[in-house]
RNA sequence: GGAGAGAUGGCAGAGUGGUCGAAUGCGGCGGUCUCGAAAACCGUUGUCCCGCUUCCGCGGGAUCGGGGGUUCGAAUCCCCCUCUCUCCGCCA
């Protein structure tokens, strides 16, 4: 969320910039200003009333102490009208808060400059591609039969089990997966990053912290006994890690990866576009997650599309990076780069890793702030996070590109990983 | 799941109604001493909000797990919630 210091100062700059996602925010912001000048205004009152208050209070205790009994009485007769006072100012102050705060979440984070105005992923912006299209003959299968052909991923088994969108790898398929998991965080590691296994159910508050709650609740599965949601990716435990912490500068950039199984109701979502390993309600994902000085942020943000580009190359299949428009954009990204890469076989390009930097829209959720060393003033950090990779759509890729007559060619960096070749 | 104990500043740990934002120790920061360092000594050291200053800062309010209550006054008393620990049970 953006801070109040922010729309108090810059409430225009703001409303410009949000016209960018295509957001109108003039009568959100005017009604945050309006709300946020009364409650100010209260709570100077309630402030002042307060302080008389406890003066009167200590006062009080002194006369007690020397046993001017009545005196005490006296002071503690002015004091009623004060307390009531206090009160029915405080009421009102209560629910101006929460009706500020209810406004202030409303309103998406702030695109980058760098960010063009559109309205969905057709005014996306390529940014550069690589990698060599397959060359496939005209006997080349989609993934959902390659699958079946080798037995390797098993949909109707986990429609028995759970049910649709949860499938069963087995044999080849499941080693293949663990092959790519460890390959990714092998490759996280190298880059620096530190591994981290968090806990795949979070509690509200983390929900809240990274932006899921309270508005994309239908999105994800919700352990309702206990109040839990599954997490529909790892940046939810891994960023909020750093929830309610203050850093010390000399700390960042700290650099986190994690895998976890994601989980997403993908409600309404559904439908015949969506095939086999294209969508999921329980996928597999390696993250990497950045806590970053504000003046680093985007040099940060420059190095993690480095580390995936690096990632899909190593696999060789080609991929193209996009920077999304201000329409296609997340709520709470200031600036996203989508990687696809290319479907041999469905002849699309594949969503398989999203490079967001939500500078410090995030970081104002989760009350994560850093120290200058030598300065007393706090300042909120900057948080990044991008799929370093997500498994199900790379898998598609790597099978249908490197289909042979004689099976599916398994890509060289993943064979210490695999053990085998070739899926037959 | 049953029974009991507890939750205080970066950490440890006092504090059971009246200058308590909180003793003390450790840690951090600054200084004295030193060629330098250690030790010793002195000082300083949480966070959030509001106002003034808008560079250092000053004043007010809040904050002792969270919420509510009693009281002129709550870290301290009462109620609810959450979490942690110990014992028992269960268990990968």
């Amino acid at each position: 969320m953006l801070t109040i210091n922010l729309i108090r100062e810059k409430r225009d700059f703001i409303a410009e910039r949000l016209r960018i996602k295509n957001f109108n925010a003039e009568e959100i912001l005017d009604k945050i200003l309006e709300i946020d000048a009364s409650r100010r205004q209260i709570q100077a009152r309630a402030d002042a009333l307060q302080s008389d208050m406890n003066r009167i209070s200590r006062e009080i205790g002194a006369l007690m102490k020397s046993r001017n009994f009545a005196e005490a009485e006296a002071a503690k007769e002015k004091t009623y009208k004060l307390k009531d006072e206090i009160k029915s100012l405080t009421d009102k102050l209560i629910p101006l808060d929460e009706e500020l705060r209810n406004e202030i979440i409303r309103l998406p984070n702030l695109p980058h400059q760098s960010v063009n105005r559109g309205r969905g992923a057709e005014d996306n912006v390529m940014m550069r591609s690589g990698g060599i299209m397959p060359v496939l003959d005209h006997e080349n299968l989609p993934h959902w039969d390659l699958i079946k052909k080798y037995d390797i991923i098993d949909f109707e088994l986990g429609i028995k089990l759970t049910g649709a969108g949860f499938p069963v790898y087995k044999g080849k398929g499941a080693k293949l997966e663990r092959a790519l998991i460890n390959f990714f965080l092998d490759e996280g590691v190298k880059a620096g990053y530190k591994e981290v296994m968090p806990p795949i159910v979070v509690n509200e508050d983390s929900g809240f912290g990274t932006g899921q709650l309270p508005d994309k609740e239908g999105q994800m599965y919700n352990v309702t006994l206990d109040g839990f949601y599954l997490i529909p990716t790892a940046e939810v435990p891994v960023t909020n890690i750093y929830r309610d912490v203050i850093l010390d500068a000399e700390e960042l950039p700290i650099k986190n990866i994690a895998y976890t199984p994601c989980f997403r109701r993908e409600a309404g979502s559904w439908g015949a576009h969506v095939r086999g390993l294209n969508r999921l309600h329980q996928f597999d994902k390696v993250e990497i997650v950045r806590i970053s000085h504000p003046d680093h942020s985007y040099e940060s943000l420059d190095e993690m599309v480095a580390h995936v580009e690096g990632l899909v190359k190593s696999l060789d299949l080609p991929y193209r990076i996009i920077r999304l428009c201000g329409g296609d954009m997340s709520f709470t990204s200031s600036l996203t780069y989508d990687f696809e890469v290319w479907s041999g076989a469905q002849k699309k390009w594949l969503e398989v890793s999203s490079v967001s930097n939500f500078e410090s829209f995030q970081a104002n959720r989760l009350k994560c702030r850093f120290k200058e060393k030598g300065e007393k003033q706090t300042k909120l950090v900057h948080t990044l996070n991008g799929s370093a990779l997500a498994l199900p759509r790379i898998v598609a890729a790597l099978l249908e590109n490197n289909q042979t007559e004689s099976g599916i060619k398994v890509p060289e960096v993943l064979v210490p990983y695999t053990g085998f070749t070739i899926i037959d």
